[in-house]
DNA sequence: CTGAAAGCGCTAACAA
DNA sequence: TTGTTAGCGCTTTCAG
């Protein structure tokens, strides 16, 4: 009974042991208190650095954990909680390299504070978006960042009605329970808008993202004000509709083309929709700057690769993925704290590159 | 006690019950259980499906599930089941627009059978890499594919002395549970320098990816091997290391320019590379494929839409993703099939676009 | 075919 | 400060 007693600490209760090291069978909690001589509260404590344990205790713990390389059962440890350390992070498609920048800084941060993802591509489509909540819901998610380009909102409500804290990103229900984080779209684009007027240009077209989808919605407002601002008219044909990927942005670019009047300059909803925009306008001989400027918006990594490197809108995936991190986070640890709807502002900022020009004429 | 009985069918039991109904409250399967007048273990069956139960007794299990909108714990059914229906994906970087590609693959083939995946980057950190491995093991994940250029062997050794089930790509340890993905690089890159060769180059460079980094090493190989076989021989200042970025290749081809002499044809260990390398042409005034022909490996989505579009190599990562969770499946689920370690060939094809075109001189 | 009961591995009272 | 004990929500024997 003493701690000393080392020499044989299985006997008696150990049921005819046959091999000389169990290794790599189950090892969990209780063999460890076995081993280290103490009972598995005291493992638990150990493992989970509760400060009021004793030093010799611990030592020894940590010896029999490292030596038999003891992982804990986080399914155990959530059901019992009731926490499962899980945030989910919804988004529209994976395929657009905006949200892996995003996936990734809001990883990042997650993992800073022993937070675990679950990650969820809805790819538009309504089927997939009731498969992703569920999944959520199931795994007991502590909080869920939907930074989805639009979403049907009967599916929020399970979220909601299991009490899930939720960030938005643009709009959302007005609830306490959620944080919203508002991109100024306006400076941003109308800082594009500006420039292009500064260079001389008045006939400025829109490619925008899928209709349906409220950030899209966000950004062509942002243009239409921009443009009434700069004084300037917006004509219908030259306003797009593109679907923030690369082969709509070329297939609004053809369908420029095919106009018996086109606009000099083109702001386009995203990079992906620049990049499918610049590529038509490539094939069909037109150069970028000089026979038509295109500003982009995100401001992804391969902007700045692009030839002509792509003038754009930044938006900080970095800023955006830790806001709503922080937000979740807060949500999930002090609840009491927060007693109304939350609201952060994402500034946006334009960067010069070298895909805007005066027009040609 | 008749089955009909089911005017008061909380009378006794049933503990002071203050409202009307509890909806948003803790339900669980025991709710569920008492409000259709049966056991949990009939809940239970009825919801995994078990064939043997009685039609009007699964109708009713049914009708309150749906009613209260119960959705079963999952880490409650993992701990009891031993099985997390969980896999593991183990990439490099999630910002390298290959790996998405191949994430979404995955998570597709996943949704379709009911599992549940797991993403973890590296980022080439092996404190990342540590991290990964362990929150593998910690959430019981029944497989893993590393799909990642590179990692530490001794951390796989956690997982396989775990009897985790390993997917490969390239090379990997001899044993019986563990699936190689055989890349065939050979093909593809030999129709490569072929194509080269037959547009009559023979001054041909490669910008591989990073030096330490076994799957780099294969394309590498196979470069020198097509090199020696189209009786052309290697210029070794004409190998540059890249690092499989975009900023990578750029780099490369920076060092490139400050060369007397420059080849005429570059390959690429991959398609971010290629796009770097053909930004700083661009950015020297160098015309591709006039000045310098480019081909590229991967043939990610972006490819096609580079300017100009990038001849390169195709690998499918739908065929990748695809093959790697076949295999951890087949492991997971009939483990006593498989008695020896697994091959398969993924083939990869060049795809001609306008990157390429006969030398200048 | 159905139900009662025994845990899965862990944490969190509560006692000692 | 440490150990004992009662579950977390579910699956799965094992009787009936």
């Amino acid at each position: 009974m003493t701690p000393n007693d080392l020499s044989i600490p299985d006997s008696g209760a150990t049921p005819a042991s046959s091999g000389p090291r169990p290794a790599t069978e189950r090892t969990d909690i209780r063999t460890i208190a076995r081993l280290a001589n103490v009972s598995i509260a005291t493992v638990s404590r150990v493992m989970n650095g509760v400060p009021t344990v004793n030093a010799e205790m611990a030592r020894r713990v940590w010896e029999i954990v490292e030596e038999l390389d003891f992982v804990p059962n986080t399914q155990a440890r959530a059901l019992v909680s009731g926490r499962s350390r899980i945030f989910g992070l919804l988004i529209s498609e994976i395929t657009n390299p905006f949200f892996p920048e995003l996936i990734q800084g809001f990883e990042d941060v997650a993992i800073e504070h022993g937070y675990e993802i679950l990650v969820s591509s809805t790819n538009y489509d309504p089927r997939r978006m009731t498969h992703c909540i569920r999944r959520m819901v199931e795994r007991k998610v502590e909080g869920v960042a939907v930074m989805t380009f639009g979403i049907e909102e009967p599916l929020l409500d399970q979220l909601a009605n299991r009490q899930v804290p939720l960030v938005f990103i643009d709009i959302g229900p007005d609830r306490p329970d959620i944080t919203l984080l508002k991109v100024d779209y306006r400076r941003g684009i109308h800082q594009a808008v500006e420039h292009l007027v500064r260079l001389g240009h008045s006939r400025i077209g829109f490619v925008s993202g899928p209709r349906h989808v409220h950030s899209a919605n966000s950004r062509l407002n942002a243009f239409s004000s921009a443009m009434a601002l700069a004084g300037l008219s917006t004509r219908p044909e030259w306003i797009l509709e593109g679907d923030h990927s690369l082969d709509g942005g070329a297939a609004a670019m053809e369908r420029l083309l095919a106009l018996p009047e086109r606009p000099t300059a083109l702001l386009c909803s995203n990079d992906m929709t620049a990049i499918g925009v610049m590529h038509t306008a490539w094939r069909a001989g037109l150069k970028v700057p000089q026979d038509l400027s295109v500003i982009g918006f995100d401001d992804i990594h391969l902007a700045a690769m692009m030839m002509p490197p792509l003038t754009t809108v930044q938006m900080s995936r970095y800023d955006l993925a830790r806001a709503a991190f922080q937000a979740l986070r807060a949500h999930a640890e002090e609840p009491e704290r927060i007693t109304a709807r939350q609201e952060i502002i994402i500034p946006t900022e334009l960067v010069l590159r070298e895909s805007t020009a005066p027009p040609a004429e």
